[in-house]
DNA sequence: AAGTGGTCTAGACCACGGT
DNA sequence: CCGTGGTCTAGACCACTTG
């Protein structure tokens, strides 16, 4: 079933690819089920192997399949709602978080976006708090968390610590600030290197790039980016969480 | 300069080329300016044209590039925050919303996505309302808006209007009920055809998809599905807009 | 008509996961 | 080790925009 049908807008053939294996994962596949490899699939489609790549990549994107080397491509459960906004303000670590603290260092040197954000100068320490967001052992996001070092008064101590403890009493450092209040936005990125590892993903996966700005003392005190798999996640907002329940 | 430095883990050329690539147009591009054709960079980069794509695909996804066909690669200028969440919850097409309706029209199959947040059953007539949003003679999203036609009283006699005039009709009636709240969810997408041409995009192009849910009268009373371009856009959320004006 | 990006091919080799 | 998906090549033709 090459090219059978000629229509007078020539559909691409991935396009139409895709159409007709979407409609057969609608059908005839289940959950979890493993696809035939891409050679098989290209030569029974009749077409070339980056062509069908073409396609499953659309897939993938969507969220309907899951690709990985030395394995397979298997169909993707649909994506998990994750609440971002809480229905009332807090710090991050504060109560009922669904983050896990990894680590934490001190750096002079941040990305220029946040710097701005922060109003800090090149050379202003700046705590970086690592965390990372899991549900059922799947890796949803991680997360770098900005925090002059100048906002925290006994910060000095901390170099004592290290790796999580040391995430911890950053973080705990914070909620005795007064929190004025928050803002987001949402962008498409691609998986740096050092997240992508953490996302059990390629390095320049697609990525949802949360960044989250806290206000407090009337200047933004700390800035998260957040970089959810866009692949298996759906951001979710909004006062009631009912919706983050709801499958795909 | 092909492969001359093989490291531990040898990093792959596409990524090594998008590195180069977005660190020359920090550097030596202005905004707008046009980039030398593809086959011209894959000769001076030493690689297959395909290959140098596949950079160029990826800084595109980022909102570095913009590429046309038919035309060439310009550096893209920084995304455009577009605001999401209005301060106070309203329905679609109220004072100050940044909508423009396009066109309106009847059905009664609506995608199984909608039609369970609506719950409503196969058969029942809803009215589906094309919005565009546009800064800047730049097309921003497309909006579909579906709303029961039950909920509506006099909705029988919309029949008698068509294109933005009934878009306009089926938006006004919205207003006199009284919204209860409000909740969005954020997922990646790939633009249908239909959206993709509204977009001034390929089929396929990766699209911000947010779904709205009106709750009115302690039901979902309307929902909007709202696809904005992933290159160009910056989803903004949070009480103080301020945020959205920030160059990226 | 010329030049651009978009699609497609038929190969090849590599990195990774499981056996 | 084998089989998987990931990367890469060197071509070809097509669709589109512009002069």
């Amino acid at each position: 079933m090459g090219t059978t049908q000629l229509e007078t807008v020539p559909e691409p053939k991935y396009w139409h690819l895709k159409t007709v294996l979407s409609e057969a994962l609608d059908s005839e596949f289940a959950v979890g089920e493993i696809l035939p490899n891409e050679r098989d699939l290209a030569a029974r489609f009749g077409v070339a192997r980056a062509t069908l790549r073409q396609a499953l990549e659309q897939l993938e994107l969507e969220g309907r399949l899951q690709r990985r080397r030395g394995v397979g491509t298997t169909v993707a459960p649909p994506r998990v709602g994750v609440a971002v906004a809480p229905a009332r303000h807090s710090w991050p670590g504060a109560a009922g978080d669904d983050w896990q603290p990894v680590g934490c260092d001190v750096s002079d040197t941040v990305p220029s976006v946040v710097a701005r954000l922060l109003e800090t100068a090149a050379g202003d320490r700046v705590h970086i708090v690592r965390r990372s967001r899991v549900t059922q052992d799947r890796p949803l996001a991680a997360e770098s968390l900005y925090v002059p070092a100048a906002v925290i008064p006994g910060s000095a101590q901390f170099d004592l610590l290290t790796g999580p403890a040391r995430a911890h009493a950053v973080l705990q450092e914070l909620q005795s600030l007064e929190l004025e209040g928050q803002d987001r936005t949402v962008e498409l990125g691609s998986a740096r290197a050092e997240d992508a590892k953490q996302l059990d993903r390629l390095p320049g996966a697609p990525v949802l790039v949360v960044t989250t700005r806290y206000v407090s003392g009337g200047r933004t005190t700390a800035v998260a980016v957040s970089t959810y798999r866009a692949d298996t996640c759906r951001l979710t907002f909004g006062e009631s969480d009912a919706v983050a329940f709801l499958a795909g």
